[in-house]
DNA sequence: GCCATAGTAAGCCATACGGATAACTGTTAT
DNA sequence: ATAACAGTTATCCGTATGGCTTACTATGGC
C-alpha cells in the first residue's frame, strides 16, 4: 500500500507537467524516437530526456534502443491505475453525497420553520 | 486550452502528493476542520495548510471559515476533469492499439514464412 | 577511416516544494 | 479581562524540479 502510494506519486507527479502530458498525447498517435518527441517542444534533448525518464519511472512509457535511436511507446497500465484511484475516490464521495442527500430529504420532510421564499 | 492545461497541472500536481491524497480520502468520509485534518498526519498546522491551499488552488477542495474554525469539503468537479483527461488519453491509445491489432491481423493472414512451431 | 547523427552524462542555475518554527490575529470560554 | 484555542502569516531550510550548456559515446553513412 505504501508501495502503491509511491507509485501514484510518480504517476500523478508525471502527469502534473504539461510537457509530459504533451509527450503522452503525442505517443498516443504512435511510437516516436526521442528526437521526434523533442522537435515540437523547442527544448534541448537532455531536458526532454529527463521528462522521458520521469514518465518511465512512473511506468507510463517504455522505450527500447536499437542502434543509436531510442523509440518510446505508451504503457497504458500505469494510467489505468491512476484512473482507478480517481474512480475509487469518486465512488467514495458519491456515496457520501447520496447519504447527505438522503439526510437532507429526511429533514426536509419535517419543516419546523417555514422556508424563507415561497 | 492553455487554461485547461494549467488547470490539469494544478490538479495532477495536487494529486501527486501522498499527504494530499490522504486528505482527499479523509474528506471523502465527510467534512473536517483543518485541525481534524492535521491530527493524523503528525504534521504542523502551517504545513498542512499549505497542502489545503494547493488542493483549493486545484479546485479539489473548498473551505469556509465560521468563527475560528475552517471547515473543508471535497469539490468533485476538478477530479472529474482529471478523470476525463485520463479517459480521453486512454481512448486515443486504445484506438491506436486497435489499429495496430488490425494491422497485425492483416499481415498474419499472409504468412510468407512458416511458423516456427506448428 | 572519418564525419555527421542520436542520445547520454555531468554539472550549473533558478525556482518551486515540503517541511519546520515563531510570532500574530481573531474567537470562544472562564 | 484573560486565557486557551484555531488558524494564519512570515520566514527559513534542504531537496527536488525543470531548464540550460558542454562534453562524451556509440552508431550509421560515405
Amino acid at each position: 500500500m505504501d508501495n502503491l502510494s509511491s507509485h501514484l506519486d510518480q504517476v500523478f507527479g508525471a502527469l502534473g507537467d504539461p510537457t509530459r502530458r504533451a509527450i503522452l498525447a503525442r505517443l498516443g498517435e504512435g511510437e516516436a524516437s526521442v528526437g521526434e518527441l523533442a522537435r515540437p517542444f523547442a527544448m534541448a534533448l537532455p531536458s526532454l530526456m529527463k521528462h522521458i525518464r520521469v514518465l518511465e519511472a512512473g511506468g507510463l512509457v517504455e522505450s527500447r534502443k536499437s542502434g543509436r535511436v531510442r523509440t518510446c511507446r505508451l504503457k497504458p497500465a500505469a494510467m489505468t491505475r491512476a484512473e482507478r484511484w480517481l474512480a475509487g475516490q469518486r465512488a467514495v464521495w458519491e456515496a457520501r453525497l447520496d447519504r447527505l442527500e438522503a439526510y437532507v430529504n429526511k429533514i426536509e420532510k419535517k419543516p419546523r420553520k417555514r422556508a424563507r421564499d415561497g
